[in-house]
DNA sequence: CATATTTTTTGATCTAAATCATATTTTTGG
DNA sequence: CCAAAAATATGATTTAGATCAAAAAATATG
């Protein structure tokens, strides 16, 4: 679990304390949940391979979707409040997931100051990154928004010492639309028009960003910008 | 401090350490500023009385507001993961801060395993309380939008015991449009329609909710649902 | 307290993206 | 491997809300 014991630099005590607790491993088939809204929280669940939607019902009855995990990412973070989880977690592929009971994990924070904060850095960070969504769906518009996804994704799998120019697109594009409160044609023209320019190449679930810059200069200049150029270099 | 200490439940000695923590108040005048975006982290701020708006600039020099904090709520929860803060937090009145150094909570919290608790707790809400805001502005209209504010502004105030339905709106029309990801023309005409249809009544800063039910309504019917009675009732 | 400045409101027009309508491609499952 | 279902793509039309424009109200300031 790169997120939990990486960063975070334990003693070899330390470390065989933290790994006994994550020892449970378990592989979830695509579609499966791995958990519900309403369940009740005992778990984190950190993502060993493949990926997982997160979505919530809306009190209208529709589906909102509120995150995407990768592999190395934590699920479950937003139910410590309640102890109940508050979306449903669906693997989008064939996925294996390590099940981190949290309850003694807490107790092990207490004792591993460094544990303690890197859990604080990581729901720090979780806090940061919904708020960047926010901001994304508030104030940018459908190009921009989905320009900002795919990098966003790019930078993930980067992170993760995968390639940020190759990787899989394991979500729908109706998840997509959805995640970024769009419709789903206007992901799908708007992927058919960087394809055709060539700032990505689809093929299937796979995608090829070709023009990184472009994708960036999509992302940062506002349309009322007059200086692309500068911008662009700011 | 209510956040951090009613709901932990601590021993005298605990409260008197915890006490001994946040000794320091501030005061605010309307306007300035209790931290800016790239300043470094020290502090998490406790509002005692007033409000506080928390914004950050896009990367083409645009303002998205992030927060609003009420009295009572925590600012900087964003910052612990980089130690550097975020955004740009400023008093929208004259606001009362209580200073809390943060490095000394979490060796305190290492001591007080209801304290680590309760900054978890903390956390984990505010990474629900963003992540429904991401609904909010992802698939619902202009209207639904400001009813779900309002709803949640007073949902705030009722829930530190003043009235759910009279309140102060201390942030501007554009502070909410920007925050709701609308204009303020917009925002402008629903609160005016909504004052006509008596839902609600606005007297300068002053709102007083005539028609709870109405804006719960509002919020949680659908466009496309066709039974907005038992939708309602639901 | 009178004038300048900012904020809010209201109206008219325009546009990005939703919706509607099909066609095409991909996936599923017998 | 083929038919049915699901997902994706593309074109035509509509619309919610942005933008533009201007007045009215509130607030600040000398």
């Amino acid at each position: 679990m790169a997120q939990l014991c990486l960063p975070v630099g334990l003693n070899v005590t330390e470390l065989k304390q933290l790994d006994s607790l994550i020892q449970k491993h378990r592989l979830i088939q695509k579609g499966r949940f791995i958990y519900r809204t309403g369940d009740s929280f005992t778990h984190l669940y950190a993502i060993r391979s493949g990926s997982v939607k997160a979505y919530t019902l809306t009190s209208d009855g529709q589906i909102q979707m509120t995150d995407f995990f990768l592999l190395g990412e934590i699920m479950g973070l937003d139910a410590i409040a309640t102890k109940r989880y508050h979306s449903n977690a669906v693997a989008l592929q064939t996925t294996s997931i390590c099940e981190i009971p949290f309850h003694q994990l807490e107790q092990l924070s207490l004792k591993i100051p460094a544990l303690q904060q890197q859990l604080f850095r990581l729901m720090s960070q979780e806090i940061t990154s919904e708020q960047n969504l926010v901001t994304w769906l508030g104030r940018k518009n459908a190009e921009q928004r989905l320009a900002a996804f795919l990098l966003n994704l790019s930078n993930r799998y980067h992170q993760r010492g995968f390639s940020a120019t190759e990787f899989h697109l394991s979500m729908s594009r109706t998840d997509i639309a959805n995640y970024l409160g769009l419709a789903v044609e206007t992901v799908s023209r708007i992927l058919s028009k960087l394809s055709e320019q060539k700032t990505i190449a689809i093929d299937k679930k796979f995608i090829r960003i070709l023009d990184m810059d472009c994708l960036h200069q999509i992302v940062n200049v506002g349309k009322h910008d007059s200086l692309p150029c500068i911008a662009h270099h700011a």
